[in-house]
DNA sequence: CGGGGATCGTGATAAGTTCTAACTAACTCA
DNA sequence: TGAGTTAGTTAGAACTTATCACGATCCCCG
């Protein structure tokens, strides 16, 4: 996959890892990243506990690599709707549909950060890559009204969108985009409006109404 | 606290929880709540181990102590703020300024929930009562403009709000306000912001003058 | 004011966890 | 075929939560 591996060697290590991330996708959706235990995954694949260390050199690399693939998998969603023609109401479901897939995957990109644990370096990469993807859809839509003095304040910060030429007023937009989305997303996913009667779906619609609405 | 305890064995008793919560507020304010050890509190405090188990029943237990005692402060927090006539907007500070006063206490709250834990029953209460407290900040602004879908919605399924004489149109701009700040507190708190150079705290105050500016 | 009983803290123990070290067995390659 | 690399094993250290049995202490009541 990464390396086209023509020894049976490699060939088999490469195999055996995709087993082991796939078990410990399994085990996170359960019960979460924080629950991720070496040992059960090792149990479950017949294998004994310290021989997962030839393939993941600590429990932090594996949970590295399922951040990796959350946010590849996210980008690749993102890049798949947008190449469809999606818009910002399309990317928008897109995403939804993805946090809604696996809610404990989602936690792993955007939730409470895993405990003695930081994110690897190349995942800012992949984490740019779906903003520019954002950014873009922002930038297609009409141009808000007047500008605000958030959007002053974006056109002296605006390093972190590389040399897109989206406007302030579309950065603007693709931060409120972001926020907003990830406020409704994450109280749903983490269960705080159960019980609240409510439909999260048409609450999720309504603030994707009032975005695509912006220009006030 | 709870009860007067005359007699000084309660008094005792309820001394030494009160210190065991402490060193855990400690703890969970620089590793987060996942990273508690009943042991290390132990040590901290110079008894052993076990000793723990006379004053909580359980890990679980000691976390939702702490979970009752996060949804309480903020709770007596925006009471305080509201009771000092805050608006909305003051309300909004209040709460921004009890997250990054400790943000693994916001995260206990409304993070990505702990594994293995759900929430004890009596939060619901304190939860209310937050809700409470932000819908009359709500109701108490200018009726917004023409009734959206989701307020229909809402109108059929209010059964959260209690007989709160608010109208949709307030418990629509309660949620926006809860899930809008909600998205921007936590994408701070967890790091998602830093290295894009913009200034957080604006962001915020961004997404507040929108909500206050609602009535399109 | 002393005895009885509830309570507190301890060490030992069980069943987990991550992770290291040493060893064996198997496979690959020259 | 022999040498070298690598996979997987068991053993063990240093942790964790949690239970149990025992001794010591303190408090209440007669």
């Amino acid at each position: 996959m990464t390396k086209d591996a023509t020894t049976p060697r490699e060939r088999y290590r490469s195999q055996v890892r995709a087993e082991i991330v796939e078990q410990a996708w399994k085990q996170v959706a359960t019960a979460g990243a924080s629950a991720l235990s070496l040992n059960a995954i090792a149990k479950q694949m017949g294998m004994s506990g310290p021989a997962l260390y030839r393939y993941f050199a600590s429990r932090d690399d594996l949970i590295t690599e399922l951040v990796r693939e959350a946010y590849r998998s996210l980008a690749d969603t993102l890049r798949a709707a947008a190449a469809a023609g999606a818009d910002l109401a399309g990317l928008a479901h897109a995403l939804r549909d993805w946090a809604l897939a696996d809610p404990q995957r989602y936690f792993l990109v955007y939730g409470t950060p895993v405990p003695n644990y930081h994110a690897p370096e190349d995942t800012t990469a992949v984490s740019a890559e779906i903003m520019t993807i954002l950014v873009d859809a922002c930038a297609a839509l009409a141009p808000a009204g007047p500008p605000t003095p958030f959007d002053a304040h974006l056109a002296d910060h605006r390093d972190w969108a590389g040399d897109h030429p989206a406007p302030p007023a579309a950065l603007r937009r693709f931060l409120a985009f972001w926020t907003r989305l990830h406020g409704v997303l994450s109280l749903e996913l983490a269960g705080h409006f159960t019980g609240m009667g409510f439909d999260p779906a048409l609450l999720f619609a309504a603030e994707l109404d009032d975005l695509l609405a912006l220009p006030r």
